[in-house]
DNA sequence: AATGTGACATACC
DNA sequence: TGGTATGCCACAT
């Protein structure tokens, strides 16, 4: 089935965006869905950023999805990991400290692209 | 084109 | 903290 060049698995598209801006955070730092569909431009749709984390394994790089967290810092989608404990081991490896899910000292550790990335 | 979906965000209770 | 409801947008079928 000659699979086009164009018709490729990974779109080179919004998702890719979303992999590239979670591959530039900083380690021991976390950053939430929305400040990522912000500086995307898709401000309101904070899910296609989590959406597009779902389809992070087809990625060719390594995307640390473990460093993307909801709002409230918790660890939403540990359960899409290879294993629940992975994002939390893997978050705890990196200095950030997890306690019941939850990133302690989130405000701190936010990492903002649009703040970031600006200049 | 239409419908279903989703690792969210926000509001409300 | 958790469940429900709504909005919102891009992707899959």
């Amino acid at each position: 089935m000659c699979w086009r060049a164009d018709g490729n698995d990974m779109r080179e598209d919004f998702f890719k965006d979303v992999f590239e801006v979670v591959c530039l955070i900083p380690k021991g730092r976390v950053t939430n869905y929305g400040a990522i569909a912000k500086y995307l431009g898709t401000a309101q749709s904070s899910r296609m950023v989590g959406w597009a984390m779902n389809a992070s394994h087809s990625y060719k790089k390594k995307v640390p999805a473990h460093r993307v967290v909801n709002r409230n810092g918790m660890l939403t989608g540990k359960h899409h990991f290879t294993d629940p404990y992975r994002m939390q081991q893997l978050l705890e490896k990196e200095g950030i400290k997890v306690k019941n899910d939850k990133v302690l000292e989130f405000r701190k550790l936010f990492w903002d692209p649009t703040e970031e990335l600006r200049l």
